[in-house]
DNA sequence: CCCGGTATCAGCCAAAAGGCGGAGAGACCG
DNA sequence: CGGTCTCTCCGCCTTTTGGCTGATACCGGG
């Protein structure tokens, strides 16, 4: 069989070279292209098609690593796409799950598993880190925690530090309908106060 | 003269191979050893002593980087730390200096700006970022922008989203006291509501 | 066709937060 | 020594927020 081919798209010099050099030990899998950004991946996918594309999400500047997914997978060369990542916030893996990715490996996972994660990406299964996958698991199993669409639009105004007023004119609703969506996800993140409910927020859904 | 002999303590194995790949085209510069924590770190440096330690801030658990910066200096064997980081947040850069860092380089920094970074600070000197550099300049320029000691403790308990109350009992204040600190926070931040303080502070010192 | 989920709004009341002005004690510095 | 900074605290008043209850309307599935 032929090795796997991959194609590395970081921001980051060090971790591209790093991953080089750890899939480099791997008979069965070969680094064929790299790119530093959304952009440049796109290009270089165009000519170097790849069977898999490890991918970080967050990029310095420019398109970042979901909207890549999204483009990637349009043009669709059904290459898999793994994502490749420092963190595991619960927004990120779902926007990137449902922007088409194969897996979803943290950068501190083992090399064992980074192998596994490729191999399997290369074969179509899907596959993620553990954290990741009880995290997804979990709001499967606990519906109530998520946020509808209203709500999450309001939160992600709500972490930029806006008040009750400043929330209802930007959304084009009362201010008593702002409180109540407000009611509803304190109760969905366990908190009582705007405050925390902003610290969780931003530290759990990596809203930044 | 010797090769400059450097330390390695990143928590992402992916991190340190690529350094060290980096490093190593460098004919004047060896790695000598690795760690992966904070407590690894003050082990290792004691078995093999270096020229320069370089040292990512965000430790996935355990002592952070700060504090491993700190009991390297204390137990002072003249090596010359250098922070090796993903976030040019503020708070971090000032942390670290005081702490005893030599330099503080990006891990997105152009490869011949992180061998610079190495040379330097085996001789003893002092190497900034230009981002990081710049983001110092800063501070020094505006001191009425700089958060005293006090406010920024106060700062790091009220982005966990906690009451005026709570943090009045966690630092043996008044209530009053608390409220004359917040005061005093949001004019430096420049905002007027606690919730924007949170949203600022965690994103601008990358404080989480 | 009724029910559950979502989104919208209201009023009332208590608690929390914020603005304002003032003030004393200790530390540090020129 | 005098000025500046920092940390501490008070009271008073206004605004904001949060808790509670209840209501209307739309939509989609069983």
């Amino acid at each position: 069989m032929n090795p796997i081919s991959v194609l590395l798209v970081d921001d980051h010099l060090v971790v591209r070279s790093g991953l080089k050099a750890l899939l480099g030990t791997q008979p069965d899998i070969t680094v064929v292209a790299e790119a530093a950004s959304g952009e440049e991946a796109l290009a270089v996918a165009q000519q170097h098609p790849a069977d898999v594309v490890m991918m970080d999400l967050a990029m310095g500047q420019g398109m970042d690593g979901i909207e890549a997914i999204k483009r990637l997978r349009q043009a669709s060369k059904q290459q898999a796409v793994l994502v490749f990542t420092t963190y595991d916030s619960d927004a990120d893996i779902v926007r990137a799950v449902d922007a088409g990715a194969m897996g979803y490996v943290l950068k501190d996972a083992a090399p064992e598993e980074i192998f596994a994660a490729v191999r399997g990406a290369a074969q179509g299964k899907s596959v993620m880190s553990a954290p990741v996958a009880s995290k997804l698991f979990q709001q499967l199993r606990n519906p109530d925690e998520v946020l509808t669409p209203r709500e999450a639009e309001l939160l992600s105004l709500l972490i930029q530090g806006l008040s009750n007023r400043e929330l209802g004119k930007r959304l084009f609703i009362s201010e008593a309908t702002v409180k109540t969506h407000l009611a509803h996800i304190y109760a969905k993140l366990g908190v009582e106060t705007r405050a925390a409910a902003i610290a969780v927020a931003i530290r759990r859904e990596g809203m930044r």
